[in-house]
DNA sequence: GGAGTGATACTCGGATATCTGGTGTCCGAGTTTTCGCGG
DNA sequence: CCGCGAAAACTCGGACACCAGATATCCGAGTATCACTCC
């Protein structure tokens, strides 16, 4: 099991959308090169995002990707399930209803035992990545990372950034 | 993001065997024929469980599969990660590193803030799953699953059970 | 000088190849059983 | 009747094809911009 590239690539875009002001906007060519990925593929992924409202995109001339949202109302978990698929990880088969010990279907009226375990796993790691905001992601980078990062950026993002 | 179905397989299998007196063995094809799967490839992911101590093979006439400890001391999780890839979902592949933005790699002490959200709620979904037993969950469906099921399954079970 | 207009250039968007990892299967090595034989 | 031994059959174990989903890329549709022209 392991999560897509692109959930990462994702996450990082929300994140630097949020330090940027409210309204700001990237292109997809700039947020690849500012991550150093693909272009093409990074915006296969931003359309995802755009599809599930999180970012809002803008034609023509100037424009580019901005957040749809305040980065305090989307969580880190809205970003992973618009990238990947939004169901649990795990597919019961209902492997309990075949083989020897089978019995008429309605005898099996209460959720398989397995799947219930694994679901309750599913739902503590998503309920810990609704936790997180972007907003919250951004700020701690900005308490915790090195200052130098943003200020070195700061240039490159006054070409690039537009509202 | 998809767990292997063979997770399922062998969490199913334990709890099989977790239902029956201790040290009974069940050969790879009853325990397929049992769950209605593929004995070929359920015996490959019965072998990861082998070489992480969970089961023990015992070869010739009569040998097949059984627990190599009591089923309480047997996690869910260390079930799917000795089928799964026991690594965290998530990889950080360092784009923070990457891009204009991009100081010398002496500044990236403190771990990525959006690789430690995921490894969050990564040990979030595995502390779940450390908590259940394989005993819990066969007893749990001892409890509440249709009695008629395990009944019927008896016959079946005095003609393929070895000890 | 200002407004309108057309061409333009840049953007997003989806349809199209490639490749790694999960899925499925097969045959070989090893061991216990079991049947036959001898004592 | 009992012990021994060799063949056999059944088991696990790993090596070999196949397929789906993720990865990576390209070209086309759409729109705001900008320059030019006309008033």
């Amino acid at each position: 099991m392991k999560l897509s590239e692109g959930v990462e690539w994702g996450v990082h875009c929300g994140v630097l959308l949020a330090t940027l002001p409210a309204g700001s906007t990237l292109s997809g060519a700039a947020l690849a090169e500012f991550h150093g990925v693909s272009e093409s593929y990074l915006v296969k992924h931003l359309q995802a995002l755009v599809r599930a409202g999180i970012l809002e995109s803008v034609p023509g001339p100037k424009g580019g990707f901005r957040l749809a949202r305040p980065p305090e109302q989307v969580t880190v978990l809205e970003v992973i399930e618009a990238i990947e698929d939004p169901e649990p990880a795990f597919r019961c088969t209902e492997i309990r209803q075949r083989g020897p010990a089978a019995l008429e279907p309605s005898a099996y009226r209460l959720p398989c035992v397995v799947h219930a375990t694994m679901l309750r796993a599913d739902a503590a790691w998503r309920a810990a990545l609704r936790a997180q905001t972007l907003a919250d992601i951004a700020a701690t980078v900005a308490d915790r990372a090195d200052p130098r990062g943003m200020q070195q950026a700061q240039p490159w993002l006054e070409d690039n950034v537009r509202r």
